[in-house]
DNA sequence: GTAGTTATCTGCATTGATGCAGATATTAGA
DNA sequence: TCTAATATCTGCATCAATGCAGATAACTAC
């Protein structure tokens, strides 16, 4: 809670709570659980994966990885591909960023380009900047918590 | 995937697939479910809540949000306090977060802290100048999502 | 080609979170 | 006070996600 502080360590902290709950509420809103919801922005993010990456990565069995992956086809979000160069393998692909994630996300999206909106361009700049290297931290950090998982 | 565009929204993208990717790793990480690590954020982000809104927040009957405070209650990461106003009510509140949560969270604190670091005075007032602004922002549409739902 | 390894899939069982319906306690109102 | 409404809790049943163990298919090395 806390009042509106000027801790910088505060404001942060704050910001990273709302972020936490405005992905959990989209992902509900979009109709997902958490795990298809994690497979799907790892998808988008890090392009088409195999199986058993997929596997390590959410941290299931190879076995619910499969049910996994039949879930997101069924729902149209995802397709199976077969790795030419290594026939046991499945390559899943993104096939659409389903209009529910769309359409549950849209409100953030716009009140977030309206902030921005409001910052000159030399601060704009400032903050893709910071996008851009923060993208990059988180995806470090989860990649950190998945290796901790399985060593 | 992609490879790194300039295009704004496309940084934009990314950032945010990265951050739900880290939200819901860092849940798993600490032990708790989706459902649990979005009230924890919740009482942290906005303070005690009542029972009830609890369940207006998470979507659950109030019964199920009965066993999700016992959940975390249990795991003592939050207490029920008796409303004196109103002694049918009962507000939980955040007892600590759970250090499992701050282990989880700390590679990402870390190197965004180095990130954030590397900025100027006057930028890094721009950014916290952001996120102040943008927690507001996420926090309004998660509230649109539940009110969608609900209505 | 045979043996061994790897990647994914399937059948079966389990478990945890949840919904639902009714119980209980408290408050508000006539 | 009697009644209705509200807030939370409990018992029971269900269902979805997952683990586990074994099956299948494909690759690798000899």
């Amino acid at each position: 809670m806390s009042t509106e502080s000027a801790d910088p360590s505060a404001v942060f902290r704050r910001y990273l709570s709302a972020m936490v709950l405005h992905s959990l509420a989209s992902a509900e809103a979009a109709g997902l659980n958490a795990t298809d919801y994690f497979a799907l922005n790892l998808l988008d993010l890090t392009g088409p994966q195999t199986s058993g990456e997929l596997a390590r990565w959410t941290g299931l069995t190879t076995g619910a990885t499969t049910r996994l992956i039949d879930r997101l086809e069924e729902g149209g979000h995802v397709r199976r591909v077969l790795d030419p160069a290594d026939r046991r393998k499945v390559m899943v692909e993104l096939v659409a960023p389903p209009a529910t994630v769309d359409r549950a996300v849209e409100g953030a999206r716009r009140r977030l380009g309206a902030v921005i909106a409001e910052y000159g361009p030399r601060q704009q700049a400032t903050l893709f900047d910071y996008f851009g290297r923060a993208a990059e931290a988180y995806r470090a950090s989860t990649e950190e918590l998945v290796e901790r998982r399985d060593g």
